[in-house]
DNA sequence: TTGAAAGCGTTACCAG
DNA sequence: CTGGTAACGCTTTCAA
């Protein structure tokens, strides 16, 4: 029966209450084998004064820490948004915190997340890069914790990995306008020298030719994945002489910019021009007319990759996991039918 | 000179690489006094060894996690959004790591958040209350770390606290409204029993006797903080035998349900009727047309409550806090002239 | 079933 | 300036 001078509750001051050992405590408290009676003393005892276990000295003795780590670019993004909403459930009925980790698209903070690893603060990583350097793909493979990746990922990586095929996603697209009788289909894409960017320029090329279209190079506009970079990109578009009758943005923002350009010029949407745009966010639904959208799946992502990683916690030597979300089209208003 | 056998690499394979007392090590780590040589020494074996210090070890004995949480009801929610975004940096620069809770708007949860501080895996909170009950108060009175609350608080909360004037803010839209002319002026409120929706019902008064105008119980109706439930209680409004002239919706998402109901209706916005927001989200901006909305600040009261965490986290004794964000009327088309 | 005691990986005190 | 060592609060053997 020790007694301590401090005014911190701890183990000891639970086990001197109920007058038992520090060790039972500990088992009662983990529900290990005990007494009847031990086990109600300390349970009282713990009311009593309102012993609460310290998570350090824990983690320290069992080596977990309770916390999953989610490293994205930026949480403004409404498709990292949905990524932590779908995350955040799973991580909480597993018994985990969530912590979080804006990148700022910078490759080496990045990095450091995944160096930083070694200090055990969390259990796992979900990470969610811009793209896979060879510096990533070495930090994953040394990295001393588990981490799922979402987005396209070397094979040589060991880790459990969830991706989505954006470039059928974009073809989706393109097959739905010219089934809508729409022959001049633009892109307005992101930066050419970005990995989404690329992957939507292809999707853009395949749609065409599953269409039996022409590939225009007046039809093809790169800006920022910005409302201003669509608006921009969309007026020149429809200033050309030859004007497309339909616009696919590389995303929901860039979409909401063409709109607006639209509007600007006096035209009909969908009646004159039809619009789409990608990731499926509530702009789209909230936006007018309300915007068909391509869903690339980010809750369903963020959701799988939370159970994935709570699935390697709890069974480290599994088979290494990968799995595909399938992009989705998800048809509103401005996608309608020509005037 | 102790040798280990575990694979695990502590401050003591450090210190056996560089042929010094782990002790050593530690003060060379943290910056204390130490001669050249052995610095030169200790970092190269810390290289060498690729050693990063254990979080778990280092907080047991400092008593500091380096780590703080922010809770609120869901971050799917724009305005908690802005708070997040607005908070990491500002915890980041200051070295601590970011832990999210989302309460579900359970009370409960709140409370259990106040609760955990005791485990100390948190330095500090940055708390988001829907409302503050007694059970809040008494926890806050207790709680185990720093609290900081944003909204609304009893003088008796010994806590840092950030709040924003709602009421009159609203008071600002309306006054706007009636500036242009509007004499019907509605209100779609959130539900009367929170906080907010209390808040909100007040402003508008305050605004229309400041505009010598008279409540029409007619104009005044609650619905949830949706989309839909904007939509739904504009129908209502707008199928009136005397319809308003103008509607102020709580928040942004109820003012695009307006705004959707309007277009149903087939009246012009703002010709025929003007609306106004608020929170002023990204939603605002990008709808059409776009929405005048009342700035709540959330931003600012996201970096304010970080801020004053930090400086409580290094001046525990400081007085206590208390900051107000003044509300910002940013008038966009929605509330244009009257046709 | 229980208690004593040995760590987990750090920091910080105290001698030297 | 340095090394030995005692904590920090907990879990988990090992004996009793």
């Amino acid at each position: 029966m020790t007694r301590r001078t401090t005014g911190t509750t701890t183990i000891q001051t639970v086990a001197d209450a109920a007058g038992v050992s520090i060790a039972s405590v500990s088992r009662v408290l983990n529900g290990l084998t005990a007494n009847e009676e031990t086990i109600k003393r300390v349970n009282d005892a713990v009311k009593a004064v309102g012993y609460v276990p310290n998570s350090a000295a824990k983690s320290l003795k069992t080596n977990q820490t309770g916390q999953v780590a989610f490293a994205m670019e930026n949480i403004g993004n409404a498709a990292y948004l949905a990524m932590v909403q779908a995350i955040q459930p799973v991580l909480r009925a597993g018994g985990y915190r969530l912590l979080l980790h804006s990148t700022d698209a910078d490759v080496q903070d990045e990095i450091d997340v995944l160096r930083s690893l070694g200090q055990r603060y969390v259990d796992g990583l979900i990470l969610c890069p811009l793209r896979v350097t060879r510096r990533h793909v070495a930090e994953l493979k040394r990295a001393q914790a588990p981490v799922v990746v979402i987005g396209q990922l070397p094979k040589s990586c060991p880790n459990d990995n969830v991706r989505v095929a954006s470039r059928p996603g974009v073809a989706l697209a393109i097959q739905h306008l010219a089934d809508n009788d729409r022959t001049r289909i633009a892109l307005v894409d992101g930066p050419v020298d970005t990995v989404p960017g690329k992957a939507r320029y292809a999707g853009y090329q395949d749609g065409l030719k599953q269409a039996g279209l022409e590939e225009d190079p007046d039809l093809v506009l790169f800006a920022d994945f910005t409302v201003d970079g669509g608006a921009k990109a969309a007026r020149a578009l429809l200033q050309q002489k030859r004007p497309p009758d339909a616009i696919f943005a590389a995303n929901d923002l860039m979409a909401l910019g063409v709109l607006q350009a639209a509007r600007e010029a006096g035209l009909d949407v969908p009646g004159d021009v039809a619009v789409v745009g990608m990731d499926d966010t509530e702009l789209a639904a909230t936006a007018w007319p309300p915007l068909t959208s391509v869903s690339l799946g980010a809750q369903e992502r963020g959701r799988l990759a939370a159970e994935l990683l709570l699935e390697r916690l709890s069974e480290p030597d599994r088979p290494r996991q990968w799995v595909t979300v399938e992009p989705r089209l998800v048809v509103r208003a401005s996608s309608g039918e020509a005037t």
